[in-house]
DNA sequence: ACCTGAACACCGTTCAAGT
DNA sequence: ACCTGAACACCGTTCAAGT
């Protein structure tokens, strides 16, 4: 009934082609036209079913967003648990690289962690936080977790960082600590920077005396 | 000898004009006819001196970099030190945010902080810190910081995140924690996170026995 | 209600031509 | 060596017109 099976243009059949550029050629390749040579019509039907480029990427927005679904977390202790729901969504965010880049220009780059938030919520409840201290351990495990995953995405990126941390690292720099050269002079392994981080951090701010 | 007073074009002149054009309306508002407007001269004398947008684009990244300057830690304990050069880093980065979201852009989040990598590295071996593990201290601090900024930077350029944390914490949703419903309904105060995150992750890094 | 082509005002870039 | 205008191939968007 939605979505005719030859060729009747609908609003969802717009987005989804979008979508799919999107994903596979990043925010760069959406054009108008473009997209209407994928849909095979004219361009202007898109702005009849969907409107100009801005409601057609607030659209995009709004489906990724609600395409994250829910987050479970799993283990037995909170600091396990929050750990856990930060993965999870690290590993949401980081399948739509393009797309989480769309939503990070638009400016809704927090609305990305709604659906980790209750969870959040409950195990800083969990663990004995409550009121304006429950709500900084929120806050301050989702910025973590975003950022970390914008600055990863950031660097899986860019193939040649010039002068880069590979030469400015070039054994002779770190004074007498050879093997910290060495690690700096290589790409970082994110997923244990990212565990490591979190964990550090939910564990002190779990266990801290009130500020 | 490099900038006439008058009209002779130079590379530099370029550049100026480019990163006053980014700093004031964005990057969005750099096209290459509107700078040869704001220059007075024709497009293509552009491309003489600089080379295309791409061309632009890097030579500002590389100049907004450059001027990141020096940064030098304060305090006494390593801890608040680590902290300072946070915090420095941090002024920097939002002082540019137009100039910051490019760099990004363009895929060299990580080289903005080279500055303070140097610093941080002192700091590590200071609380003893070796080898391995202080590299993956310094990355860890690394990605907090700028990851912090870029969420930090985004939230403050989106008015309105419609259906956003205020409503979703309408009081009642928090179960039995009007104080967190409370805090959770209005926007951080990210100055504050970003010294509580910090401050939290750089103790338990500097303090937890090997991993 | 839905789709179309023509047209407008913008882009970045190239190139042959000037001095 | 430096600067220019004309031209090309793209954009997003509007609008009057079709069915």
């Amino acid at each position: 009934m939605t979505t005719g099976a030859k060729s009747a243009l609908s609003r969802d059949a717009v987005l989804d082609a979008a979508a799919g550029l999107v994903k596979r050629h990043g925010p760069g390749a959406l054009t108008m036209r473009g997209l209407a040579a994928e849909l095979g019509t004219a361009v202007t039907s898109i702005y009849w079913h969907v409107g100009g480029r801005e409601a057609l990427l607030d659209a995009l927005v709004e489906r990724t967003v609600a395409d994250l679904g829910e987050i479970r977390p799993s283990g037995r202790t909170p600091e396990r648990r929050v750990v856990s729901v930060a993965l999870g969504l690290r590993r949401r965010l980081r399948d739509r690289p393009h797309l989480v880049a769309l939503v990070h220009e638009r400016g809704l780059t927090e609305r990305m962690f709604l659906p980790a938030q209750r969870a959040l919520v409950r195990e800083a409840h969990a663990a004995g936080l409550r009121g304006a201290r429950a709500a900084e351990f929120v806050r301050a495990v989702q910025f973590q977790v975003v950022g970390h995953v914008l600055v990863e995405r950031n660097r899986e990126r860019a193939p040649a960082q010039h002068p880069g941390e590979e030469e400015l690292w070039g054994a002779e720099t770190a004074g007498d600590d050879p093997a910290l050269a060495r690690a700096l002079a290589c790409p970082p392994d994110t997923e244990q920077l990212f565990l490591t981080a979190v964990g550090a951090l939910v564990r002190s701010l779990l266990s801290a005396p009130g500020a």
